[in-house]
DNA sequence: ATCAAGTGTTCCATAAAGTGGAACAAGTTG
DNA sequence: CAACTTGTTCCACTTTATGGAACACTTGAT
């Protein structure tokens, strides 16, 4: 294991519910000896990663990841353009939406708007969920190829659903999720690419299950579809498939 | 030199002007062998700590940054708490505010609230100012005793002149700078710190030089000074200076 | 088509790190 | 004050990083 990695490991160890770290508590999560965890975050001060909250044992991350989330999201214009496009829609129907990138088999938020509504989704950038079980996710693996989707999940449980699925969404051009990763959140995602660079970003909006009626649920989905659609021209994506869809009149 | 310390150098190097990176800008900014740029990078790939952006040879941070500046920001009740505070200034005023820590002889935002003003300054978290040459550094410096000063300035060229400076903001409670770090920029800065922590940051509004009037800056100064006072109160922060100051008639 | 200059990667012996067990000091708790 | 926690330092030993050169690949100009 390279210094590195073990790096690394520390900062994936913050976390919503974790937003200090000790030496002891790495040494004991990521199984190492107490002298290493010290050296190592010992290291990682110094070098700016990590820094101590006040003068007491904690640590928190350090100066030098202050901005990097805001120049991730700054890299490509696909993701400033998308971010600008979903704000619009968050702010329009009320609801929280997201853009997410693929990250091996999860999907991470780069980017992430908040809703208005009194009952919203709360945000949360850097959560990663497996791409298989978000709507998200789903919207970026249909566009891989079945051999790619193959490789990438090669010898994992859920391999074979999720073939079937794909084929699903690939078909619609958007993807969908009830209550799957979250209780009681709702999802509408679709990706699209830059031709330019073969990234792939996933548009996504999430709302209440239940406080959703048909209609605002169709206006929702041709609203993202439209949005999403002017993206993927824009960008000279030839994978995107312009979404299709009957209006619902009633949700299950 | 270590890894982590290469490795957190490449990091500093991406700024608002430097968005993304390429094996031979890292070795030409660091003064490192192409091959050493090579394989860091690649390891820091490998870490997360970078990405390539689509399938080309440029480099952003990776995903594990994504959630990091997030997390420091909720760290400390300290920060949050002025976070709230600053966040309702900044609409009261329309004027851009933000919260900054000391780190060496630099002060970096932490938070940032975009003014709602027309003529507005626009945020940079992560941008790093020197600590003496701005009002939220100079707000924090004035906290530490002279010894400490002349140990952080130790053979600084600016050492010097900085001793009054900081007599000043200590009797008046808070500090001021125009057009100093940024052309057409003035702003004002109260630091507070947590008792419990020995925490410090810093709370500032920053507007356009030549745009506020006494009275807008009367009412500002007053609304800040309630504000920072109220959480040093509560965080019992005994080296707080409760902000003295004259109703200016006009700004020069 | 070919050359030149750019890109990033790999190879190698040398030099410099990181490693983990144990002993240590400092602060807490009952 | 003894038993526990915390984080740091020491040591011989192992693994990793280093930097020069050679390599493959793409780009633009002749």
């Amino acid at each position: 294991m390279s210094v590195l990695q073990n790096a690394a490991s520390v900062l994936k160890l913050y976390s919503d519910d974790c937003l200090e770290l000790t030496v002891t508590d790495v040494a004991r999560r990521l199984d190492v000896p107490k002298a290493n965890a010290s050296r190592l975050m010992k290291a990682m001060r110094d070098a700016g990663m990590l820094s101590t909250i006040g003068d007491t044992l904690r640590h928190r991350p350090g100066t030098v990841m202050l901005d990097l989330a805001a120049i991730f999201r700054r890299s490509t214009r696909l993701i400033s353009r998308a971010g600008d496009t979903v704000a619009a829609l968050s702010a329009q129907f009320g609801h929280t939406g997201y853009i997410s990138i693929l990250d091996g088999q999860e999907v991470t938020a780069v980017a992430d708007f908040p809703g208005t509504n009194a009952l919203r989704v709360v945000s949360n950038i850097g959560r990663r969920l497996s791409a298989h079980q978000s709507a998200t996710g789903r919207s970026i693996l249909a566009r891989m190829s079945d051999a790619e989707i193959a490789k990438l999940y090669h010898g994992h449980p859920s391999a074979n659903g999720l073939s079937s699925l794909l084929a699903t969404i690939r078909q619609n051009g958007f993807a969908t999720s009830s209550q799957e990763s979250t209780p009681g959140v709702d999802a509408i995602a679709i990706a699209v690419g830059d031709s330019a660079t073969q990234e792939t970003i996933s548009l996504c909006i999430v709302y209440p299950h239940g406080l959703v009626d048909g209609d605002s649920y169709n206006q929702m989905l041709a609203a993202l579809a439209t949005a999403a659609s002017q993206i993927a021209a824009d960008f000279g994506d030839s994978a995107f498939v312009r979404p299709r869809f009957e209006h619902k009149d009633n949700l299950a």
